[in-house]
Parts: structure tokens; sequence; C-alpha cells
DNA sequence: TTTTATTCATAAAACGCTTTAAATAAATTT
DNA sequence: AAATTTATTTAAAGCGTTTTATGAATAAAA
């Protein structure tokens, strides 16, 4: 096991001080470009590499970034926040940042506190989707820069980066409307959710614009979460009383709950009812109809945080940055588009790189 | 920004020496009860919590792990190593370590190693899938404690986590074997990938423990790798000369790539030919028929290793650790086994979950 | 030539802990 | 009571960097 190089061996082998060696290490101070290359040289020669440890304790910079979700998020299978987790990943090493990973109960506690921030362990946080204030008042209160993913607080101007779900829900509705349905249905849940709501805002939008009334009973949203079950039940009071041509689903799950009902009932989609849903998660092309809906793109989420972020730690007191990150529409086979010789979105290259 | 509180101001506070302090928090050496208490307290109070990198530097421990892998698994969308680096990041937490991701070139090259090995900056390394041994090579050097998942050195014992690939195979054949089909056939890519070989060795095994033939034109193995695409190649090639009452394909990305081009070709699965598959990635419960396969417990790997790496870390030289982890035959729809009467593993509430 | 600027390099303190040899105090033996 | 053990505590030396105030050397200005 061949000693650890320092810093301390570049001096020895240059003639010079450490100060030298770390100034031109860090690019910093005056110093001649004669000795800058000298310095450069000795440290190719030796192989000499800054300890991390050393580094982080006197610069008072980590060069890591804190990821919080909520355990919640952190487990359900659908790989939502695991794709923004690795979009972060990804664009972090670009600036020389690890992001390391905790998960926190959805009620605060301060057991619960993650270790990074008290160990002062980074040098700024992304919080990932729906989560608790008051872990987000402890980082403020640390001082650090933060940044929210798909999410918002409300009364409270922080920086996020957020998807279009206004926009999105809008260009769904938009959709369904151009193709000659009328009798349009919104199912949702968890109402509450800024996402949610959103893409709700953005169908009454769509409705108004085009002239079409917005009936109450169409408008599904009173259950608790958004997942398949959940959609499947929302569809199933639907149909009780009304009869739509067309339904867009809060998300995915809710749309994948939808085409299980009318499976089970022997509804047809589209041919009968359409349905789009958001997010455009892997089922999408593996359920049958394969789901129209409006794309989000999960990794480059996590790298416009990263991008943020890093700027906000560079550049301390820089204000707030808020995005909101564009969605796509992707017109597949359950909104009927295809037989009514609309132009549908080629995903066969998706497809083939999907394994 | 009130000052950070650091073991200085315990010390003041309870009047004893630093020493004591870290003593105390590492539960180190000789420390009467009754300090112990008191110091305890006096954390308490404080609000007192050690800065990592003051540990790191003056211990040498980063509380850090490396996780490795090949830039072209990580972007691959089916997220089979992304399983396990959660399955990491997950099981980490449980012994107070965070885990670093980084991802290197498939060629081994001076300026793709991690940094974390360069800052010294881990305590030990994970290496998942197939990797070019070079990397290990340099971890080796550096005198860390390292493991792979899902990838073995040929000519060389190290310590591994590993899939039981040939138990998995013999498993998956004998079932096929046990509906009845005689003319198995084997379906396989990068067949000097460890993995693929092992489960191909598990077929054969299986052939010839019921005394069946195992022909050599009934083993497509020349595909370059494991893909969706390669699959379906490897299935026409198969057809042109033979009929196969059953598939067993080294991998689901395979086998979907089978059920593509029997779909295309009009064949009938299972009716016509069953198709068997290995992993159980999402797809296998999206695809039309659901597909039979044997189910690796991707994020079990990953908590696996880190078990084990810790412990490598804490009691070094404590020899090598080989683990094979169990898989289990998953029987849905491709293999017959249903309309035959056999037992269907009943995996609705995994569908339930997925969303 | 002397004074004033400017450029470059360094000494030394700091960052917040761990670790070990040594000092001290208390308890036990002789 | 002195000597020896044993149990606690601490001083001090790191760990490997960054960061300033200071100093020396050189160049420019007076």
């Amino acid at each position: 096991m061949n000693k650890r190089v320092t810093i301390k061996d570049v001096a020895k082998k240059t003639g010079l001080s450490i100060s030298t060696i770390s100034l031109v290490i860090n690019n910093k101070g005056n110093v001649s470009e004669e000795t800058k290359q000298k310095v450069l040289q000795a440290i190719e020669e030796l192989g000499y590499y800054p300890a991390r440890s050393a580094r982080s304790l006197a610069s008072r910079k980590t060069g890591n970034i804190g990821f919080i979700l909520t355990e919640e998020h952190f487990s359900r299978s659908e790989p939502f926040y695991t794709k923004i987790f690795l979009g972060t990943e990804f664009e972090s090493r670009a600036y020389n940042y690890y992001v390391l990973l905790t998960t926190v109960p959805t009620q605060f506690s301060k057991s619960a506190i993650p270790r990074f921030l008290l160990e002062n362990n980074v040098d700024g946080v992304i919080f990932a989707g729906k989560i608790n204030q008051k872990y987000v008042k402890y980082v403020e209160e640390l001082g650090l820069p933060y940044i929210l993913v798909d999410y918002d607080l409300s009364g409270k101007k922080v920086s996020a980066v957020m998807i279009d779900n206004v926009g999105g829900g809008e260009m769904a509705t938009d959709h369904l409307l151009k193709l000659g349905y009328r009798k349009v249905a919104f199912i949702g849940g968890d109402i509450e959710h800024p996402s949610i709501r959103g893409r709700f805002e953005g169908f009454k939008k769509a409705l108004e614009k085009a002239g079409v009334e917005c009936a109450v009973d169409m408008c599904v949203v009173e259950e608790p979460d958004t997942r398949v079950i959940n959609g499947y039940r929302a569809c199933e009071k639907l149909f009780t009383k009304l009869k739509p041509e067309a339904i867009f689903a809060a998300n995915d799950a809710m749309a994948i709950g939808c085409l299980r009902f009318l499976k089970e009932k022997g509804i047809k989609v589209p041919d009968e009812v359409a349905v789009v849903g958001f997010d455009d998660i892997e089922a999408c092309i593996h359920v049958e109809p394969r789901l129209t809906t409006v794309r989000v793109d999960k990794e480059e989420l996590g790298v416009v945080a990263v991008k943020h972020l890093v700027e906000m730690i560079r550049k301390p007191n820089s204000g707030i940055n808020r995005v909101y990150l564009p969605v796509k529409l992707v017109v597949r086979d359950s909104c009927g588009a295809k037989k009514k010789g609309f132009y549908v979105f080629d995903d066969s290259k998706i497809d083939e790189s999907l394994i």
C-alpha cells in the first residue's frame, strides 16, 4: 500500500511552498506562468490529486449535493422520482459534484433529519416531489441553497423546477376536442397537489377556450391518490351516471386504471371512449391499446435542477430560480387519432432502446 | 447563520477535554459512565453533530461507498442496474454510508478513473455488471475492499454477489419439460458473459437430466448482445429451419423479441410455441401474452453487496465473500402452464403496486 | 537615486476532528 | 506508609488542505 501523495510532496519536488501549490490547484492568486507550469508538471508526474476530506474541511465546500424525497416516493415502483434522481446523478458529474440521496418520512421529525445535513456534508439540496414544509425550513435555516423539483410551496417564493402542468393539461384536452369529442371527462386524485391541480386547470382552460361546458359531474377528483386502483374507481363512478366520449386522466396510472375498468365492462377504447393520460411512463407502450399521453422528461427535471442549484451554490444571493419544463403530447392508440387520420407520434425507436 | 457547534463547544460546556468528547462519540477508550452521560447530555443540549469532513480527515474513513458501472449499463433504459443501485442506496443507510455513483467507459482509460478514487473519497467499491478488469485492478492496488455484483472475473477469486444463473436456467427448462415439451430451444447473446453462460449451462443440465437430446441447431447463441432486436433475429434464425415447441431465452428482452417475431409470423404463443424468459423485468406483465420468466431480485443484489462490503470494510482481511442469490420461477401465460392446469404465480398484487 | 507600485511567493493560522502516549487520580497491595 | 495497579483524563501531534496577511523582489514613477 503505497503512501498517499500529498500537497507536501508536490511542494518538496518543486521547491515551492504548499501555499503556492494550493493556489495553482485552485487557480487563484498571483502565480507566475512559469511556476504554474512547474507545479502542474510535478502534479502530473507524481500523480497527485487533492484529498476531498482535507479540502472540504479547509474550504467548507463538500462537493456534494443532497437529494431528499419522501419514503413513499422512493419505494413506489413506478420510477418517476428515481428517474429524476438519475438525471441529477448524471448531470452532477459534469459539475464535479456527487449526489447523496436520502428519504424522509412524510411527517417531519427531528430524528429524521437527513444525516448529510447534520454532518455538514452537502453544499446544496434538491427536494423531489411533495415534501413537508418543515424539512425545507430546516435547510433554509442552515443557510444552504435549495431547489424544489415537481413541487411548489404555496405562499412562498422558492426556487423550483416544475412541469408545465397547465400547458400539458390544455394540450391533452385540446387534442381531444380537436378529434371531435365534446363530452370530455377529467379524472384525478390528490387534487390538492399542485401538479394535479395544474393539469385540471389546463383541462378547464381548454374547454372554456373551445366554448365547451365543463360539467361538474364530468370531473371526478375525490380519490385520495393517483394510483391505478383509484383510476379504476373514479372511472367506475363516472360511468354509473354518465357516458363520456373521452377521458383525460391526471396521470398515466389513473388512465391505466380507466383502461382496466373499461376492458372489464367491455367498453371499447378508443372506439367508444377515448383516454389520455399524463407523464408517459413505460407501461404506456405495453398496455392495450397503447396510451396517448403527455410526456414529461423526468431525467431532464433532475438535470435542470442540478444546473440551477450549482449556480446558486457558486453565486449566493443570485435570487430565485423558477423554471417550467415544457411537455409534449405523445399520440398513440387510446385517443383514436390514428383511425381519424391524425398524426401519430412515432416511438418505435424508443421501443427498441427500451430493453 | 448561527455558527456551527463543534467538539470544542461540547468540551467547554462539560469542562472536559476534546479528547474525552471524541472518545465518547466513538465509544472508545475508558471513559467513566458518569462523564459519558455528562457528555451525551451536553451533546444533546447543544445539538452537536461531528462534521464529516473533519472526521474523515482525521480517521481516514470517508463514510462513502463507491458504485461503479459502465456507461452502457447506466443508460440502457431497462432499469436492471439502476435497481441494483437503488438497493445499495437503501441498504447503505442502515450502515450510515452514502453511495457515490459513477459510470466508466467500457474501455479502460486513465482519465476515466472515478474521481472518488482519486480523491480518496470512498471506503470500498461495488462494481455492477460486466466491467473491464483494469478498473478492478486499480481499486485493488489502492488497497480498497471491493465486491462485484452480477459479474465474475475468470481466473480470479474475488468477492461477488451473483445470481444463481445455472439454477435459474435449470428451473426454467425443467418447467418446460414438465409441461411436456421436448423440442426445446435456447436463445442467447453475448454468450461469453458469465451470466448468460450460466443460464445456458442450466438449460443443458436440465435437458441431460431428463434424457432429452440438446441439438446444436436448437441453440442460437451468436447474437452480440441480449436486446429485444437480437431476440427477434435469433428467433428468426431458429424458425428458418426448425420448429421448436418451446423457447428458453437468456433474458426477458430477448424473449420479448421472440414474442414479437412470432406475433408477426402469426405463430400463436403459447399454443404453438411456449416462451420463457429470465430476469422478470416490468415489461413482462404488459406484453401479450404475459411472459413466464425467472425472477431476479435486483434490489436484493444491491442490498447483499452492501452488507458484505461493509463487513469487509469493518474487518479487513476477512477473506473473500461469494454469494449466489436464489431466483424464482414466475409462471404467467407465455409457457402454457395455465391452460394445462398447472400452478400459476399470482402477481396481481405486484401489478397493483406497480404504479 | 529614492519612493511608490506591482508582482509573486510564503509563513502561519485555521478547519474540526482522531489517536496515542503520558499524566493524574484513585484504588489496591505490600 | 510506600509501592504498585488500575481507571480516567488530557496534551499534543497529526490528518491534508485553504486562506490571508506579510514579505521580498522587481519595475515604474518621481
